[in-house]
DNA sequence: GCCAACGTTGGC
DNA sequence: GCCAACGTTGGC
């Protein structure tokens, strides 16, 4: 899942230890919310600045509607802070990995919330030092 | 600031 | 249902 630091950063849901994911109005994204599960892991991107994936949230609560969105299409996950990646995963450090090249965040860069393979997640925490 | 890759909108 | 025009995201 991504986010722009100067938006919501993974500082900032440090200290509020759990979020309402908001603002997706995307229909992928959406149906890729609607598809989390209580309890699952997702990583945290920092977009724009930093460009590199900084830690683990876990689903706390799974998709209901979005209050904000008048259309009633758009929903809503509550997230929550569990761990930090001890290194950040930078865009370039996953670019350069040769099993990570079917990754959506490459493959799909303006998707905002993206499926990632078991694969892919065991490599990507190993690269973080988890 | 530019641009590629999409997604959305609206005319036909 | 198609497609042109436009808007948005996000990397560079």
């Amino acid at each position: 899942m991504k986010s722009e630091p100067d938006c919501y950063s993974w500082d900032r849901l440090k200290q509020d230890k759990i979020t309402a994911w908001d603002d997706v109005r995307n229909y992928q994204a959406r149906n890729n919310m609607m598809a989390m599960k209580r309890g699952d892991l997702a990583f945290f991107y920092h977009s724009n600045v930093g460009k590199e994936i900084v830690g683990i949230m876990e689903i706390a609560r799974e998709h209901y509607p979005d209050p904000e969105d008048e259309s009633g299409k758009f929903v809503l996950v509550d997230v929550k802070y569990k761990t930090p990646l001890k290194t950040p995963v930078t865009l370039s450090d996953i670019k350069a990995h040769p099993k990570l090249q079917e990754i959506k965040l490459i493959r799909q860069s303006r998707l905002s919330v993206m499926p990632v393979s078991q694969e892919e997640w065991a490599i990507i925490c190993r690269m973080g030092d988890l």
